[in-house]
DNA sequence: ATCCGGCGAGTGAGTGATTACTCACCGGAA
DNA sequence: TTCCGGTGAGTAATCACTCACTCGCCGGAT
């Protein structure tokens, strides 16, 4: 057993840290049922009946997870800028880019499915601080495009899921489904981004009687 | 207690039979690690032992489940057809309607991420038949119809996943994260084939220098 | 007609293992 | 001495799974 580490006494504050570190990475790679204590404390290198000096409940551990992994958002700031610059392609580049680099921690999506999967009460909470801004930014967004009249009038909600929907999609089926992925990632995102910044110029192909039906 | 059916004796096939359909909806709503042996014996109405007279082991039943669930794919006929007419909003149309509309099972939905996420040994297989097929054979029609010339060179099986992507996505935030869409099924789905489609067709709007770099 | 014997559907009451969680206790630093 | 980080050895509950058993049905010999 390799067991080098770990072998003095920590502030409680430093075990708590390494704790939601040991327990995140399990609860990412095997859900909350399929995760025991006793593993947890091993992983942390601490005994089990530790486990429960920290947090009351092996629940509580799993929330506090959820509630702390907030996103930093340095990444908004970048997009504000070239939003203000009108930098379609940049904005989009930037989300995409976010939400698609193998380098972001693939952890915190498999933490957001199973929550939300298993029905965690702070799996709303999670998924506010993770998705929701990103689309919620991104509609704005392309609404005020739309007012411009550089995008053609469509729910800008939904083009901004939309987007963000392929964008998702493409992780979820390399690190959950195991797809493999050939190309190389900014050339991928690239691809994303032209087709959708082309389906959403004020130009419109128009072959034959295309009814284009939005509100608002 | 209400227990007016299933005091009979049943054949062993019909046996089976309601015990995978207690099984898959138990398992869809809380996982493989979140069902008990003895919830899905009450469920089918049956004692536990039964379950193991039928299913060697829990693991077992699961298995038959993911390899039971086969999507029937009458489906797959009506987009053939349409791909030889060359009818594009048609046929993404009908890929999209397909993955989106709400009367479709929103059980497979949770089962294929579960049984991902878990990692079973027939999650692949489970995801091969259910996904895979999707956007092999968008990939396909769009590959002819970048040879017609209609739609700009990129790479077809990015782009099949793309809209795919987009469309799995929406169900994900109804069904998994129940965010509420205010709009109606058909109205979202033409508003992502009216963008996808435009997002492709020959005619790029080369706003500056866009490189395009497309393989195959 | 009646009996019988085997068979398959079905079960109650367990099995040991594992679970989340507790408690009495230890030892070093202040 | 007194905290406080840390633990070994539990505990009750729950887990997947087993076993010895009953019951009703059906086919054939009497």
């Amino acid at each position: 057993m390799t067991r080098t580490t770990q072998l003095s006494r920590q502030s409680s504050q430093e075990r708590q840290a390494s704790l939601i570190q040991a327990a995140t990475t399990l609860f990412a790679k095997k859900g909350f049922n399929g995760t025991t204590t006793k593993e947890i404390a091993r992983a942390a290198g601490i005994s089990e009946a530790l486990v429960f000096k920290h947090f009351p409940t092996k629940r509580a551990l799993y929330a506090a997870i959820l509630a702390e992994k907030v996103t930093v958002n340095e990444l908004l700031g970048a997009i504000e800028e070239s939003a203000k610059k009108q930098d379609d392609r940049r904005v989009f580049t930037l989300i995409a880019g976010y939400r698609i680099r193998p380098d972001v921690d693939p952890t915190l999506l498999r933490l957001l499915l199973f929550s939300a999967l298993e029905g965690h009460e702070l799996s709303d909470m999670f998924f506010g601080k993770h998705h929701k801004v990103f689309y919620d930014h991104l509609a704005t967004y392309i609404q005020t495009r739309v007012n411009d009249g550089a995008f053609r009038p469509l729910d800008p909600l939904l083009a901004a899921r939309a987007f963000i929907g392929m964008v998702v999609h493409h992780r979820l089926l390399h690190e959950i489904f195991g797809v493999p992925m050939d190309r190389p990632y900014d050339d991928t995102v690239s691809t994303y981004v032209d087709i959708f910044l082309q389906g959403l110029v004020a130009a419109p192909h128009t072959s034959g009687a295309r009814k284009l039906r939005t509100r608002i």
